[in-house]
DNA sequence: TCGCCTTCTCGTCAAGGTGACGATTAACAT
DNA sequence: ATGTTAATCGTCACCTTGACGAGAAGGCGA
């Protein structure tokens, strides 16, 4: 029997921190439907060209990064037949970890990009386009949940970092405050999360801190605790 | 610029226990390519059809199962271009958990359907079609994962169970020997886990276990721990 | 220069979770 | 009756965590 037809696109979940705020990347539609709405940055997969190359060339488009220092994975596959009302069109979203903000709009294509709060978009259920609202959900909630088990949020740090750097991070994907000394003898003690340069720096103000760097950990055992 | 089509299947990793052994369905492919060879089950997305209703309809016609007292997710969308040698096809691989083991080939579709052990079938990496071992390594792991910050154990369970057989899920999906005492009291301990009904049963053998149902939580605090 | 402020870093202590393991209970089989 | 099996309860040492004190080492303004 003859199957349908669909498109395949790559929408990207692209987080950062800045200024103690978890920010994600959004364009605005220039076209219908949805035009001048706001969406998460994405394109259609190319005929030959996996779903993970899409992605990456698409962040690279985007942020004029190449995934340096960050981290790129798939988040899920959104397929409902009405999402998209010019047709049958998949959505294999991918969530982006990238340090620092960079330059919004330095990509060729999305003229009209911008960072914006995670917390001010999710509040209100109109502001993205397509169900972009939901998949920027799954990608904040996958977010909060790799911290904790995961060395992941050295993927919002330069390659460098404090561990205060490092703390900051936590706390704005989580939205809470963490305890500077607990925090500072839980990552240099878990195995694998942080590795000492022997460096030092006093960009954070007060004493210096010293620099570190990722470990090379996949998994944090025991894992950090969110804080109920 | 015209896009290409691309054409849309759910595959699905069905894992079961049955006898202390992880177990996963698999069908033996009657057409090229890859005829003869194993396969996880799977079909086409229909026209109008969304992704998870896709996936019921197939966890459905394999195991004649309604999805009742078990557990289905999404796992991951498999996109190579070259996975397939008919075309450009597209896999929404999703994971589901049974309890027991329905009786294999219930279904009319898939007249050639068995259970087979995961380790098995992870230690050869040739016996499966297509990139469906990928798949069952991914979904395997996904579900050694869940099972620590999540009490998804009990969808492998019938809608009642002992503690001792909710530690036999732990045990073969793990592949690890867990001390019954220590696990009778962090089940019991975990908030939400597992609720007593006030019933026993003897079909363990030895003295009469008590009858649990899963409790409400959707993540355990604090996460079981495997074995390290 | 001298406080003062900032942030990093190290310690202490009590509370709670975990691993190892002994002991008891309550069914069934022979 | 006796042994076997598995469930359930308890104990104890050890480790991790949360709360918090205290000092170290920079910058900055008076």
């Amino acid at each position: 029997m003859a199957q349908p037809d669909f498109l395949v696109a790559v929408d990207l979940v692209i987080l950062t921190v800045d200024a103690d705020v978890l920010k994600v990347l959004c364009v605005r539609r220039g076209v219908a439907p949805y035009k001048g709405r706001l969406a998460l940055p994405g394109g259609f997969v190319r005929p030959s060209e996996d779903l993970a190359d899409a992605a990456e060339r698409e962040l690279g488009e985007e942020t004029g990064l190449s995934d340096l220092g960050g981290h790129l994975e798939q988040l899920a596959t959104y397929g409902d037949p009405k999402r998209d009302p010019r047709g049958r069109v998949l959505s294999v979203a991918h969530l982006a970890l990238v340090p620092d903000p960079p330059p919004a709009t330095a990509g060729s294509d999305a003229a009209d990009a911008d960072w914006f709060a995670v917390e001010e978009l999710l509040g209100s259920r109109r502001r993205l386009a397509f169900d972009h609202h939901r998949i920027l959900t799954d990608g904040v909630a996958r977010a909060r949940a790799k911290l904790e088990y995961s060395p992941l949020a050295a993927a919002f740090c330069r390659s460098e970092f404090t561990i205060g750097e490092l703390r900051q991070v936590y706390e704005a994907v989580w939205g809470a405050e963490l305890d500077p000394r607990n925090f500072h003898r839980k990552v240099t003690k878990t195995p694998g999360f942080v590795e000492a340069t022997g460096r030092t720096t006093t960009r954070q103000g007060g004493r210096p801190a010293r620099l570190f760097v990722a470990g090379g950990a996949e998994v944090l055992y025991p894992p950090m605790q969110a804080p109920a």
